[in-house]
DNA sequence: TCTGGGGTCCTAGGACCC
DNA sequence: TCTGGGGTCCTAGGACCC
């Protein structure tokens, strides 16, 4: 049974709507306006980030645009540039190194930090979360500002970091504990979605106090052991889980790509086409990374929205653009697709390092991985896509960069 | 004008091996 | 003889996060 360790420190760190504060540092012309980052889809994007006056005025992560304008007229939309926020995630845990390399991102903009060892050189709490601030401060300008959340183990740094936003902080002790339990929605911890919440509704968990009372048994019955353990644990504040070394997360566990398609279709030429190209996505990033993959997946969204997923496993591991295309396509036949569709994506996982063990044994192979490597550098060197096999290109869309966008 | 794009983890059940 | 049980791999589905 877990415990609460108040001498344990763990700091959570958040920006403040990433993306938009970004935008707003760099482009003083934004500043004090309401505005929204979108991602790449042009026609039928959503709000990756709204600036707080855009908040202010309503306007949510992941609203559709024209929902967002409907709400906010005068809002601006700003296509994000996630080039520049990837750069500011990197700078920030070179900062926080500086505190210890106790240090796991949690995202693009989140970080979770254990200070517990280190704290005592840079001060009290309160003095640690300030000398932070400076430092970000420094760093990035005004714009970009971070809440901080404190507290003995990560589920209630996370918990806290959002109470007093924007470029606030909150630190929980044995004395707000409760209190801070008590005032928080069921949805609002990290872990629980709306599924988990109407099945907690279900056998009459409603806040947090219902499932610090609800016996153990009964959410048993209805989450299974991982989940009830879980749960429980979480309505009293317990959480375990250690901040894992910032080299621990490097290695992805699955790569993906998707894309929503302007318009919906039934043509398996377009649909062809757009995994041709994923494909070679997904399998330039196992390149860079130097991994090989087993399991290949093909992911569609009908004009319903209904997702339709299949996946395969093949050996060996592979890291060929053209293998995994071929899987997908093996995949897109079995599924006997035949509705409009709205997106298509192709993710690959069950991955590893690529190793000595992997090298092609034949020379047709060979042949083809010398192919990737040499399209591969063109790319490098002049940008995304300047070299695609023919049958990617797609003609209604010629120039397709697409951005990968993590997260709002 | 309905609803993006990148991920992670868990569970149940079947196939297969020994 | 017709059948036990543990372990691993895989598929399929579901839920969550930002």
């Amino acid at each position: 049974m877990p415990s609460l360790d108040f001498n344990k420190i763990i700091f959570h760190i958040d920006f403040d709507s990433f993306f938009a504060s970004v935008e707003q540092q760099y482009h003083p012309g934004l500043r004090g306006k309401p505005i929204g980052v979108t991602g790449s889809s042009l026609s039928r994007g959503v709000i990756c980030a709204a600036s707080r006056e855009a908040k202010k005025l309503g306007v949510k992560t992941a609203m559709p645009v024209f929902k967002a304008k409907k709400i906010c007229p005068q809002i601006i939309t700003v296509k994000g540039d996630f080039s520049k926020y990837q750069m500011i995630h990197k700078e920030t845990l070179k900062a926080l190194n500086s505190y210890t390399d106790m240090i796991e991102p949690f995202s693009i903009d989140e970080f979770f930090v254990d200070v517990t060892k280190t704290r005592k050189f840079h001060g009290t709490t309160e003095e640690t979360i300030f000398k932070l601030k400076k430092d970000l401060f420094d760093l990035f300008g005004a714009y970009i500002t971070a809440s901080v959340g404190v507290g003995p183990n990560k589920l209630l740094a996370k918990l806290s970091s959002d109470i007093n936003k924007p470029n606030g902080f909150f630190i929980v002790t044995k004395s707000n504990l409760d209190q801070l339990l008590e005032r928080t929605p069921l949805t609002d911890f990290c872990g629980i979605g709306p599924r988990i919440e109407k099945r907690l509704n279900g056998i009459g968990v409603y806040n947090i106090t219902h499932l610090q009372r609800v016996s153990s048994e009964i959410l048993y019955r209805e989450f299974g052991n991982v989940m009830s353990i879980f749960l429980k644990n979480l309505s009293l504040g317990l959480d375990e889980t250690p901040v894992r070394h910032v080299e621990y997360k490097t290695l992805p566990k699955s790569i993906g790509h998707q894309h929503t398609l302007d318009k919906n279709t039934k043509d398996i030429g377009v649909i062809k086409r757009n995994m041709h190209r994923l494909s070679n996505m997904v399998g330039k990033r196992l390149r860079d990374k130097n991994m090989i993959g087993k399991t290949i997946g093909l992911y569609l969204r009908d004009s319903d929205f209904k997702g339709h997923f299949e996946r395969k496993t093949i050996k060996p591991a592979t890291d060929s653009s053209l293998k995994i295309y071929e899987i997908t396509e093996q995949l897109l036949k079995k599924m006997n697709w035949s509705k409009e569709t709205r997106l298509v994506g192709i993710s690959i996982s069950n991955l590893e390092l690529k190793g000595l063990t992997s090298l092609p044994l034949f020379e047709e192979d060979r042949k083809e991985e010398k192919i990737h490597t040499a399209m591969d550098k063109v790319n490098d060197k002049f940008g995304e896509f300047t070299i695609m096999p023919a049958n990617t290109i797609l003609a209604d869309q010629t120039k397709g960069k697409i951005s990968s966008f993590l997260r709002h």
